[in-house]
RNA sequence: GGAGGGGUGGGAGAGCGGCCGAAUCCGCCAGUUUGGAGAACUGGUGUACUCUUCUGGGUACCGCGGGUUCAAAUCCCGCCCCCUCCGCCA
């Protein structure tokens, strides 16, 4: 969400870097909107002003045994008058409200402009792998080693919620227990969340009401499916005023993740790639508006020392403003390679959200005793997604005679040294 | 799911429909005192919106949302959450 007295006080200049990220973006109506608000709340307070003032009087006369009479009726006037203006001022709260939960965050100047296209890829690390043999796809050797089994996946559930079984789920748990356990060791507070959470707390991680389409939701019971412990995590401290020497705060969170993704997949997104249920280990920051740049480079770093323990090969990208989610105001992905496929695929997204996702859940902090509270700055990155992750390991770590050699950090934990 | 109890300012905890944005205590901040700290004393100490900005004024907020009334923390209705007991259950 945006300050809307940013909007109205810096209007062209807010535009103008909103459009980078959506050409249609107009702040116009929204102006004009607030404008008669503000007449609107002038007039109404006076009449309340108004009425208090003559309230304390009927009470003051009915206190002596005099008639009020006249006064009673007056007061009634403003009363309904009050009723009347109290509606349409609620009215136009809910349509600049609205208007404002569709914008999308203002972009921080070092991020690219335009399309998906126009991103940057900051660096590579690790030897981009170039077998002299053939690979298989991940999801040809998940199904002859009998590790991962889409067809019995595809029966229980649907499509795309792929089943784990075997060495299959030995390696995926012991990856999610590898991730989740080094980050807590470098100062992140681990935490296990509901995995159902209600509508509030998707409207402060922004999930809604704009991309209602992307979640699944219990309609009996008002609540939707974690998508991302992100949309969990940034409610932990919704309401509150966190103390400034608390600051920064990290947390790591293992979740299951469900997407509806809606809409269509190209062949290349078969298998592990693109799911309706995958594993998560989140990273999740509040910070001071002062440090949230050098929290996200903090980030990103925890993030991708997972890849380098796991030894694979990655690189880093800057988005485009055009490719960034709704809250964001700078994000870098990590992407594997798969070699299989020859291509990169994301496997966590790291993001500055800045104060937006703090206005909508009005977290705060307190610079000092006597100051006012400020947002705080909350970011999120992935550290890292699995289903994806694993595909990478199955396709990275395939040796010339079939085998696939599990990375040594995991070994004791599945107590194997080849799948 | 059933029965009962309860949600008030950072915390505890009062509050006959008007004198209640709200007593009191604790905490916190500043000052006095002290070699320093503590104690004691004095003063201050919520949030948001809005108008004016030099000072400041107005409005709203006592779990949330409605209603009654000139006027609601206080009365009525609905919902949510917490606690206790019963039932069910990993």
């Amino acid at each position: 969400m945006l300050d809307i007295r940013a909007i109205r006080e810096r209007r062209e200049e807010l535009e103008a870097r909103l459009k980078t990220r959506d050409r249609s973006i107009d702040l116009a109506p929204i102006v004009k909107l607030d404008e008669k608000r503000r007449r609107l709340i002038a007039e109404v307070e006076g009449l309340k002003a108004e009425r208090n003032r003559g309230s304390q009087e009927v009470g003051r006369r009915k206190k002596e045994g005099k008639d009020a009479s006249d006064l009673l009726s007056h007061l009634s006037g403003i009363s309904d008058r009050i009723g009347e203006l109290d509606g349409e001022i609620r009215r136009l709260d809910e349509e600049i409200e609205r208007l404002l939960s569709l914008l999308p965050n203002l972009p921080h100047p070092s991020v690219p402009t335009g399309p998906e296209e126009n991103k940057v890829i900051l660096r590579e690390v690790g030897e981009k792998p170039v077998p002299d043999y053939p690979i298989k796809p991940h999801i040809l050797v998940g199904e002859e080693k009998g590790i991962l089994d889409f067809t019995r996946g595809a029966a229980m559930t649907g499509s795309r919620f792929p089943m784990y079984i075997g060495m299959g789920a030995r390696l995926e748990m012991a990856l999610i227990n590898f991730m989740f356990t080094r980050h807590a060791k470098r100062g992140y507070t681990p935490v296990l969340p509901p995995f159902l959470a209600n509508e509030r707390s998707f409207y402060v991680s922004s999930q809604l009401p704009k991309f209602a389409d992307d979640i699944y939701r219990i309609e009996r019971d008002g609540l939707y499916l974690n998508p991302t412990a992100e949309s969990l995590l940034v409610n932990i401290h919704r309401d509150e005023i966190i103390p400034a020497d608390q600051l920064p705060k990290s947390y790591v969170a293992y979740t299951p993740c469900f997407r509806r993704e809606a809409g269509s997949y190209g062949e290349e997104e078969r298998g592990l790639i693109r799911v309706h249920q995958f594993n998560k280990v989140e990273l999740f920051k509040f910070t001071t508006p002062e440090s949230s740049y050098a929290e996200l480079d903090s980030l990103i770093a925890d993030a991708e020392e997972i890849l380098k323990a796991l030894r694979i090969h990655y690189r880093v990208v800057l988005l485009t403003t055009g490719d960034m989610a709704q809250q964001a105001a700078k994000t870098v992905d990590l992407e594997v390679y798969l070699p299989a496929q020859g291509r990169y695929y994301e496997v966590s997204s790291c993001s500055n959200c800045e104060d937006f996702q703090a206005r909508r859940g009005n977290i705060r902090y307190r610079p000092s005793p006597k100051e006012k509270p400020r947002f705080v700055h909350t970011l999120n990155g992935s550290g890292v997604a699995t289903s994806r992750l694993m595909a990478a390991i199955l396709e990275n770590n395939q040796t010339e005679d079939g085998r696939v050699l599990i990375p040594d950090v995991l070994q004791p934990m599945v107590e194997a040294v080849y799948v």
